[in-house]
DNA sequence: CGTGAAAACGTTATCTC
DNA sequence: GAGATAACGTTTTCACG
């Protein structure tokens, strides 16, 4: 990956509504290899997709909650359960499995701290969990898709 | 906001590059009350913009580390100088300033230990801080930029 | 890689019912 | 809201330098 293929994703990461003409105009290519260099990434699963982002207020989800699960069952049925479980919430947009302290950490959104109750004893009704605190945010800071570009070969 | 734009709204989520005539046939509408549809979310901030999301592991940052930072200094000079240098820098993903204990959580993403290590310097060095704390991420479970549509008025 | 051009396709806007 | 249509722009493909 070269210099042009990277200036094309850092294109495509900010605004992937542009058209082919203008994204060749800001890296410095003319259109016809512009498009065989997305179309490139494409196939190889580089750009994996394009996506519509909303506005979380608007859309009534302002309020963001850190959840931080320990559990004491480290055993592969219950884990299988649990994922299926948090991966079906809609209120879930990031879920990891963790090292050290925490076992798992949530990202969920929600429109105040009531549904975020609903959300919560969703989850713990779920599975047995040893472990639950739950973090607020009170300011959203910093929020991008955009991945750096310069580890990339 | 009615069920036909709760539809065309979870559509455009999930794939921005449909065509009109795709997402129109999905929700139920013929493409002239979708296109228009689309039009008014767009204009309102509903939707904000459309992107292209990248592949973590084909850019070598597969590692995903979450930093909590506490402070000792309240006061807005720290935070914003804070706050400008973190920013800046494009590894940190994600970033809240936080109610509780923790004072900030940090989004980082590297395709390595070291990498981490030099970005954790350069976090460090930016500014004074009371207390840094790292959690890698073992595995990312759920990820979506997809939120709940199900608040929406 | 670049240019240029043609065909295919999708979008936008308007109008009628 | 549906459906039709026309103008317009973009995408895609191609041949050639």
């Amino acid at each position: 990956m070269d210099e042009f293929d990277r200036k094309i994703l850092l294109c495509l990461q900010e605004n992937a509504a542009d058209s082919l003409e203008a994204i060749a105009a800001r890296v410095g290519l003319s259109t016809s290899p512009c498009w065989r260099r997305i179309q490139k990434m494409e196939a190889q699963g580089v750009i994996q997709r394009r996506v519509a982002l909303l506005d979380p207020d608007r859309m009534r989800v302002g309020v963001t909650v850190f959840v931080s699960v320990r559990t004491n069952r480290h055993n592969a049925d219950w884990a299988e359960r649990f994922c299926a479980a948090v991966v079906a919430i809609p209120e879930v947009v990031e879920f990891y499995r963790m090292s050290g302290e925490i076992d798992y950490l949530l990202r969920i959104v929600v429109p105040d701290i009531a549904a975020y109750d609903r959300v919560y004893k969703r989850l713990i009704q779920s599975v047995e969990l040893y472990d639950v605190s739950s973090a607020f945010a009170m300011e959203r800071i910093k929020y991008t898709t955009a991945l750096p570009v310069t580890y990339a070969e």
